[in-house]
RNA sequence: GGGCGGCUAGCUCAGUUGGUUAGAGCGCUACGUUCACACCGUAGAGGCCACUGGUUCGAGUCCAGUGUCGCCCACCA
C-alpha cells in the first residue's frame, strides 16, 4: 500500500530535475530513429554560439521547441530534435583573442594560425559543455547523440560541396569590395555587425591647386572633409554635371513642402528658401566654371603628394553642400567608390595596411604611420603649406566595430563574392507561393524586402576561426606557363584512368575533382572566370572537391599535394559563419550523402527563431537549401517574441539587464521557467519581464533600474547588506567579486511556480484520497452530473491545448490550461469529491474520475512543465497503474511517450456544461450573501432558491456540496419557494437566491446593498430598452441577436422587480 | 527618409469574423489558517480601451489622421 502522506506540501523542482531528466536519456525516449515506420517530425535547433551561456532569449526559443517536440513525440510521431551549436567566427575569436591579451598579453600572432585555432578549440568544448548542460537543465527533449557543431567534419564536408557546386556553377566570383575593415581584429566584418556612435571631430577645408587654369578661371577648389589623411587616397574632385538644375530641383522640392507644411514648420522653410536662393546666386557661376573646366578634364595638383587628379563631373557633388566641391577616395568611402564606378577612370588608391596604419601609395614621411598620426601630420603640413581655409567642430557618427569596439575603416579589398540574383529569387519564390510560410504572417515583409535586394553576399572573412575556402591560387605570366606545368601535372596523375577515354585536360581536372577559373589581372570589379586569359598574366584559382569527412583544418588530398608542390598556395580566409548556418538543416542530416536521416527528415517539420535573424539565417537557409537539395528545408518559419526588460529594452550583457535561466531555474523551477515563458508567447507583443535583484542575504527582491543594473555592486533595500551583480563579473573589483552574487530574476515567473505548486498540491490530494483505488470500468449511469461536465470541458481543454499548439499559440494552450486546472478541476471538482469521498458508495466512481482527469492534465501539461508532470505520472502509477474511465489501461513507463489525449467529441455535451454554470452561479451568490453580510466563515447558514421544477431536481442533489463548499444549508427549491421573512436575496438568471439572514439582520446594511444593485440593473435595463427603442437596431441588427436582447430585457427586468420587492419587504 | 509593432485596471498582458454590463495574473481591500495547497481560500474595489474624425442600428475591434514609445532597414562628403 503506497503512502504519500510525507510528500512536501510544496514541489521540489530540483529534485524532480535531477531525477527525471536521467531517466529519459538513459531510455533514449529522445533518440529518433531514421528507419521507424511512424511519420516524422523534425526540427533544427537554431544553434546559439559558442561564445558564452545561454540566456532568457535562448530559453524561450528552446522552450517553445520543445513544447511542439514533446508534444509531438506524444501523438506518435517519430521526433528528431537536432541539437547543436555554432562557431560564430568572429564572435569566438574575438572572445578568445581578447582573453589571450587579457590574461597572458599575446596577440594570435604570437600563437599563430595553429595555435590560435586550438586555444578556440579548447573554448568551444568548455561553452559548448555548458550550453548542453544548460539546455538539459531547461528540459529541452533534443536528441544529443546527433549533436552538431558548425565546424565539425560533417557540416564541413557540406561546406565545401556547397562551396565546390557553386564555383563550378560559376556563381562565385572575386570582385572588390569596399569592406567594413576591422584594424584590431585585423579582419572585415559585415555591415551587420557595425555600430553608429556619434563622436566629436572637426571638419577640415582645403585647398587644391588647379593646374594652368585659364585667365578668370579659380586657381584652387576647396574641398571639405572630416578625415583630411585620405586625401593622399583621392583619385579626383568632383562637382555637379548641372549645378542649376540641381539648385532648381531643390527649390521646387522646398516649394511643394511648404504648401504641405504646417504653419510652424512654414516659417522655417521659407528661410531655408531664402537661403537656398542667395546661395545660388552666389555659387552658380562659379560651379558652371568648374563643370566646364571638369569637362575639358582640368588636372589639380593633389597637396603634399607629387600625383595630380582629375575634376570630374559627377552627380555625387551636391551644390547646395560646402564649397560645392567633393573630394573622391573610391577605396575608403562607399560613396566615392560608387563614383568611380561611375567614372572607372579615376582610379582607386588604397593607402591602407591591413593593420590600420598607411602603406608604401602614400608618400615616404607618411608610411607607416596610424591614421590618426597621419591625420595631425596631414593637417599640420597642409597649414604650412597655406592651403588650410578652417577647421570646423562637427559630431561624427563614426561605424566602430561591434566585436573589438575599435573604429572602422572602410578599405578596398578582394573578396570571394557568392551572385545572389537566382538564388535569392528562388527563396523569395518559395515565401511568395507558400511552400514556405512565415508566421506571423507580417515578417514576410522583412523577409522579401532584403532578398529582393538581390546584393551579392560577400563570404570571405580574414579570419582563422572558420571554414577555410577551398581554393588555391597562383599567378602566371602567359598562357602557355600555366597550360604548360602545374595542371599538366595533375593531369598526369590521372593519365591512366584516361588511357581507354577521350583524354583532354578538361577531363583529368574532372576526374581530379578541381574545378579551375581564371582572373587576368585587372582593376575590375567583378570578375566571373570563364574566359580564358588571352595573353599577359592571369592568377588561376582552382577550387578542390573533396569528399573526405575530415575535420576543416586537416583536409589534405593528393590533389591538393601536388599542386601546393607547383607553387598554389590555399586562400588564407575563411568563409562567412552565415555560410556554414546556411547549411544547417541539411548538413547536420548527412548532406551531401543522401542519409536514411536525410531521407527521413528533411525537410525538417518548422523552424522556430527570432525576428533578428530572419534575413541573416533563414533567409540563406531558404536558399542554400533548395540550391542544394531542390527542396526547402522547412515549410513553416514561426518568429516568436523577443524578450525586454522593465524598460522595453532588449536584454543583454552590455546592458547589464540580462536575467540568466539558470538563477530562474534554481529559484523557480524548469517547469515554471516554461510555463511562465509560454504564457507570455502571444502573437503581437514582446514580452517584457521587470528585472528583479534577489538579495542574497534575505531574500528581498530589489527592483532592477537603469542606474544600478549596471553596479558592480549594490546594497539590499531590506538589509542594508552589499552584495555583487552579474556586472562584477566583467566589471568588478575582485573585493565586488568575492561578495555574494545578487541573482537578477523576474517576478514574472511567480505565475509559473504558483501554477505548478497547485497542480503539485492537487495531485497530493488525489494520491492521498486514491488509496483503496480499484481499476473497474465504470458505466455512464454511475456517473453523477459532475463527473459529466468534469469529462466534457477536458475534452473541450484538450481540443483547446491541441489546436493552438499546433498553430503555434503557445499563451492560448498555457491559458487554457491554467484556468482549466486551477478554477474548474481544484475549484470545483477537487472540493466537491471532499464530500463525495466521506460517502462509501460514491467512492469508487469518483476515484475512477478523478485518477482518469489527473492523468489526462498530466498529459496535457507535460510539454509545458515535463518535469513536475514526470514526478506525478510515477506516484500516480503506485496506487491507480491501470486507468481509464470507460476503457481502461495499463500506463506507460513514462508521461513523455505517453499518448497525447484525443478529443472525445461524444463526451462533449453543452447542456451539461450550461448546467453545471447554474450551480456554480447560485453557489457564488450564496457566498456573495455570506461575504456581504459578514458572516463569519464557519457559521452555518440556510438558503433557499426560487427556480423550476427542471433547475430543482438538478441542484437537489447537489446539496451536500453547499453544506461543504459554502457552509449553506438548503431549505427549499422549486417554483412556489418564497423568501423568510428576513432573508437577503439575490436575483440570478431564472432564479432567485434568498439566504436566511434572521440572525444577523441590520435593515440599514441591506438596504444599502440592495439600492446599489437596484440602480446597477435599473442602468442595465435602460439600456437595452433604448436599443430596443431604436427601429435601425430592430431593423437591421440579425435577428437572433434582436431576440437575445429582448428575452435579457425580460430576464433583466425581472430581476430588477425581485430587488424591488425586497426593499419593499424591508419597509 | 522607408517599413513594422505597441498604446486596454497601479504593473505585465489577453480580447476570435464588429453584437449583452471589456477579462486574467500580480498588486490593493476585507475576511479566513481543522482535514491538498498562505506559492492558499472566499468575496470585493479598480477601465473616457492614447487622441481626433469617419463607416455602421451598433466600434476596444473596421477606415483615415494625430500623438507617443519601441524595433528593423537605408542614409549621414
Amino acid at each position: 500500500m503506497p503512502d504519500f502522506s510525507d510528500l512536501p506540501a510544496q514541489y521540489d523542482h530540483a529534485a524532480a530535475q535531477a531525477r527525471w531528466y536521467p531517466y529519459w536519456e538513459e531510455r533514449g525516449y529522445f533518440h529518433a530513429d531514421a528507419k521507424s515506420e511512424k511519420p516524422p517530425f523534425s526540427i533544427v535547433i537554431p544553434p546559439p554560439n559558442v561564445t558564452g551561456a545561454l540566456h532568457l532569449g535562448h530559453a524561450l526559443n528552446n522552450t517553445l521547441q520543445d513544447i511542439l517536440c514533446r508534444m509531438k513525440r506524444m501523438q506518435g510521431f517519430n521526433v528528431l530534435w537536432m541539437p547543436g551549436t555554432d562557431h560564430a567566427g568572429i564572435a569566438t575569436q574575438a572572445v578568445v583573442e581578447r582573453r589571450l591579451l587579457e590574461e597572458e598579453g599575446k596577440s594570435r600572432h604570437d600563437l599563430g594560425r595553429e595555435g590560435l585555432v586550438d586555444r578556440i578549440w579548447e573554448w568551444k568544448a568548455q561553452y559548448e559543455k555548458r550550453i548542453i548542460g544548460q539546455l538539459k537543465q531547461l528540459g529541452c527533449s533534443c536528441d544529443w547523440q546527433r549533436t552538431r557543431f558548425t565546424l565539425d567534419e560533417q557540416c564541413a564536408r557540406a561546406v565545401r560541396e556547397t562551396f565546390f557546386k557553386l564555383f563550378a556553377d560559376n556563381k562565385i566570383y572575386r570582385g572588390k569590395r569596399l569592406v567594413n575593415w576591422d584594424t584590431f581584429l585585423q579582419t572585415a566584418v559585415s555591415d551587420d555587425e557595425v555600430y553608429h556612435e556619434v563622436t566629436k571631430g572637426h571638419f577640415w577645408h582645403f585647398n587644391y591647386p588647379v593646374i594652368d587654369p585659364r585667365p578668370g578661371e579659380p586657381t584652387h577648389v576647396t574641398i571639405a572633409t572630416t578625415r583630411p589623411e585620405t586625401m593622399l587616397g583621392d583619385t579626383a574632385v568632383a562637382v555637379h554635371p548641372d549645378p542649376a538644375a540641381a539648385f532648381d530641383k531643390l527649390s521646387t522640392d522646398l516649394r511643394e513642402k511648404i504648401i504641405e507644411a504646417s504653419a510652424k514648420e512654414k516659417g522655417e522653410l521659407e528661410e531655408q528658401a531664402t537661403l537656398l536662393l542667395e546661395r545660388r546666386a552666389k555659387m552658380l557661376p562659379r560651379l558652371e566654371m568648374l563643370r566646364d573646366m571638369a569637362r575639358r578634364q582640368v588636372e589639380l595638383q593633389l597637396p603634399l603628394t607629387d600625383r595630380t587628379i582629375p575634376l570630374i563631373a559627377d552627380e555625387w557633388a551636391k551644390p547646395e553642400l560646402g564649397s560645392g566641391c567633393v573630394k573622391i577616395t573610391p577605396a575608403h568611402d562607399e560613396n566615392d567608390y560608387q563614383v568611380w564606378q561611375r567614372n572607372d577612370f579615376i582610379g582607386a588608391i588604397n593607402i591602407l595596411n591591413p593593420d590600420g596604419t598607411l602603406n608604401d601609395n602614400v608618400p615616404e614621411k607618411y608610411r607607416g604611420l596610424t591614421m590618426k598620426k597621419a591625420r595631425a601630420a596631414v593637417v599640420e603640413d597642409m597649414e604650412s603649406a597655406g592651403l588650410l581655409l578652417e577647421i570646423e567642430d562637427r559630431e561624427i557618427d563614426l561605424a566602430h566595430s561591434d566585436r573589438s569596439k575599435t573604429p572602422i575603416e572602410p578599405y578596398l579589398a578582394d573578396q570571394w563574392f557568392v551572385e545572389m540574383d537566382e538564388l535569392a529569387q528562388s527563396a523569395m519564390d518559395a515565401v511568395i507561393d507558400g511552400r514556405v510560410k512565415i508566421m506571423p504572417e507580417r515578417y514576410t515583409k522583412t523577409y522579401l524586402d532584403w532578398l529582393s535586394e538581390k546584393r551579392d553576399w560577400p563570404v570571405g572573412r580574414q579570419l582563422w576561426w572558420g571554414h577555410r575556402i577551398v581554393v588555391w591560387s597562383c599567378k602566371f605570366d602567359s598562357q602557355e606557363e600555366f597550360w604548360g606545368a602545374p595542371l599538366a601535372t595533375i593531369g598526369d596523375a590521372f593519365q591512366d584512368e584516361l588511357s581507354d577515354r577521350l583524354s583532354s585536360l578538361e577531363q583529368c581536372l574532372e576526374l581530379a575533382q578541381v574545378c579551375v577559373r581564371y582572373v587576368k589581372d585587372t582593376d575590375a570589379t567583378k570578375t566571373f572566370y570563364d574566359t580564358y586569359p588571352d595573353k599577359g598574366s592571369f592568377t588561376a584559382y582552382v577550387c578542390v572537391r573533396d569528399e573526405s569527412n575530415e575535420a576543416p583544418d586537416v583536409y589534405k588530398s593528393n590533389i591538393v599535394e601536388l599542386m601546393e608542390k607547383q607553387g598554389f598556395i590555399q586562400s588564407d580566409e575563411v568563409l562567412d559563419t552565415w555560410f556554414s548556418s546556411a547549411l544547417w538543416p541539411h548538413s547536420t542530416l548527412g548532406w551531401p550523402e543522401q542519409t536514411p536521416e536525410l531521407e527521413t527528415f528533411y525537410p525538417t517539420s518548422v523552424l522556430i527563431t527570432s525576428r533578428d535573424i530572419i534575413t541573416l539565417w533563414v533567409a540563406r537557409m531558404v536558399l542554400a537549401g533548395l540550391y542544394n537539395t531542390g527542396k526547402i528545408p522547412f515549410p513553416a518559419v514561426f518568429i516568436h517574441p523577443k524578450i525586454l526588460d522593465g524598460y522595453g529594452e532588449t536584454m543583454s550583457k552590455s546592458k547589464g539587464n540580462g536575467v540568466d535561466p539558470l538563477d530562474v531555474i534554481d529559484k523557480f523551477g524548469a517547469d515554471s521557467l516554461r510555463f511562465g515563458l509560454a504564457y507570455l508567447t502571444t502573437e503581437t507583443q514582446d514580452v517584457r519581464l521587470p528585472v528583479e535583484f534577489e538579495c542574497p542575504h534575505c531574500q528581498a527582491l530589489i527592483q532592477q533600474t537603469k542606474k544600478n543594473r549596471t553596479l558592480p555592486r549594490v546594497e539590499c533595500d531590506k538589509c542594508g547588506k552589499p552584495f555583487s551583480t552579474q556586472w562584477s563579473q566583467s566589471h568588478g573589483t575582485e573585493e565586488d567579486q568575492a561578495l555574494p552574487r545578487g541573482a537578477a530574476v523576474s517576478e514574472r515567473f511567480e505565475l509559473g511556480r504558483n501554477f505548478c505548486n497547485k497542480l503539485w498540491n492537487a495531485s497530493r490530494f488525489a494520491l492521498m484520497n486514491l488509496i483503496g483505488y480499484e481499476p473497474e470500468p465504470i458505466t455512464e449511469g454511475d456517473l453523477l452530473l459532475e463527473d459529466r461536465w468534469l469529462l466534457s470541458r477536458l475534452a473541450t481543454v484538450t481540443d483547446e491545448v491541441t489546436s493552438a499548439l499546433e498553430s503555434y499559440h503557445f499563451a492560448d494552450a498555457a491559458r487554457s490550461l491554467y484556468g482549466f486546472a486551477w478554477d474548474e478541476f481544484c475549484s470545483f471538482y477537487v472540493e466537491m469529491t471532499k464530500a463525495r469521498f466521506a460517502v462509501p458508495e460514491q467512492r469508487a466512481t469518483a476515484q475512477r474520475v478523478l485518477a482518469h482527469a489527473l492523468d489526462t492534465l498530466l498529459r496535457l501539461l507535460h510539454p509545458l512543465t515535463p518535469f513536475l508532470t514526470e514526478e506525478v505520472w510515477h506516484l500516480l502509477d503506485e496506487v491507480a497503474p491501470v486507468r481509464g474511465v470507460l476503457k481502461q489501461a495499463r500506463a506507460v513507463d513514462s508521461v513523455c511517450v505517453a499518448e497525447w489525449p484525443t478529443v472525445a467529441a461524444s463526451w462533449i455535451d453543452k447542456s451539461i456544461e450550461a448546467q453545471f454554470v447554474q450551480f456554480q452561479t447560485v453557489m457564488g451568490a450564496v457566498r456573495n450573501i455570506r461575504q456581504e453580510k459578514n458572516i463569519a466563515p464557519r457559521t452555518p447558514i440556510k438558503f433557499s432558491v426560487r427556480c423550476d421544477d427542471e433547475t430543482a431536481a438538478l441542484l437537489k442533489p447537489m446539496e451536500p456540496y453547499f453544506a461543504s463548499m459554502a457552509g449553506a444549508t438548503a431549505t427549499a427549491w422549486g417554483p412556489s419557494v418564497e423568501p423568510p421573512e428576513r432573508a437577503a436575496s439575490k436575483p440570478l438568471e431564472g432564479m432567485e437566491v434568498h439566504v436566511d439572514i434572521s440572525e444577523f439582520f441590520d435593515v440599514a446594511a441591506e438596504r444599502s446593498r440592495l439600492t446599489k444593485e437596484r440602480d446597477q440593473l435599473a442602468k442595465f435595463v435602460h439600456s437595452i430598452e433604448s436599443k430596443l427603442a431604436n427601429a435601425n437596431f430592430v431593423k437591421n441588427a440579425p435577428v437572433a441577436v434582436v431576440e437575445g436582447q429582448r428575452e435579457k430585457l425580460i430576464e433583466v427586468r425581472d430581476q430588477l422587480q425581485v430587488v424591488e420587492r425586497a426593499i419593499e419587504n424591508l419597509g
